[in-house]
DNA sequence: CAAGAAAGTTAGACGCAACTAAAATCTATC
DNA sequence: GATAGATTTTAGTTGCGTCTAACTTTCTTG
């Protein structure tokens, strides 16, 4: 049994927050989002063109959710779609996934050079990219750099991990 | 006008994926849950006990959300709670917390040695922290504690990020 | 060029995690 | 010990992103 606790621990300073939760602004970035992004120009750029089935097999998700978020992802200007047609990012959309891959890839040298699995290191990005600022993005991607041209350092990073 | 695109592209190599989607396992942690676990954790090490109102007050979410949030948690298990009373942490719910805290604290480390503004070292390691393994987190703290003691490292590291 | 197969879409539903408004309970104080 | 004020809970919605089943359109192939 639990006891009723005295209230009197302290007035509640609620120094902590002060914006009152930002309501849902239309066109949010989202997880989801980056990541229809992200699949599309891959397959555009590996494919010639992004096809639902293929998006869907991709994220694995089944295909009448690539065809909600597609119409979501239009309705906010970052792709053109036509029903039962294809496809096409906007320039927008562009500059958006194109952004969105290059985290990708920055978060994905940095981990290779700790000598994980490639599993985990594919896990990890897609999990972490969707959240690290530009100002983080760009102290990894020198972090990179760093260990690219210091073998030394890299091996006794990996020694000190076991 | 979109034209509409031949589907000879290639028979569709469904190499990708095999699990065909985890249907929602019962007790899985997701982002708020450990958002939830951290803060109960934190307000008992500092003020002795996680009230709902701070709880609220801190993660900036309305106290009804709490409730909801202490009963689910309750029925898997990982916090002891009995209404209008108060909230305890069973073994397992401490054991989640303390390695969320500790998961925490190895990214903040990592963050502050690239002299990032603290709101922006925060705000990315809250969002990044639910997404990295612990294979990762080794490497990130074998990779602060190199940084430790590397003022040159670090030096040249944050000349390469201006 | 007419099936049949493949791809895409609509319709309806669900779970999560949040919200507001209103009711219930607890604490403190007179 | 009654009651005002703080805290917590219930009830009822909402939005996002997913799902399945069933339907439509497009493509392929004999």
């Amino acid at each position: 049994m639990l006891r009723a606790v005295p209230r009197t621990t302290k007035p509640t300073p609620k120094t902590a927050k002060t914006a009152k939760r930002t309501k849902a602004s239309p066109a949010q970035s989202t997880v989801a989002r980056e990541d229809y992004l992200e699949c599309i120009l891959q397959l555009i750029q590996s494919k010639g063109l992004a096809r639902a089935v293929d998006i869907a097999t991709t994220l694995d998700i089944a295909q009448p959710s690539v065809t909600a978020m597609t119409q979501r992802l239009a309705a906010e200007g970052l792709l053109t779609y036509e029903k039962y047609r294809g496809i096409t990012l906007t320039t927008e959309g562009e500059k958006l996934a194109s952004a969105i891959i290059q985290r990708h890839q920055i978060l994905t040298r940095l981990l290779r050079h700790f000598g994980l699995d490639e599993a985990t290191i594919y896990r990890d990005v897609e999990g972490m990219e969707h959240h690290i600022s530009r100002k983080t993005l760009n102290a990894f991607d020198a972090l990179t750099a760093e260990l690219d041209h210091s073998p030394a350092l890299v091996a006794r990073l990996r020694a000190a991990m076991l």
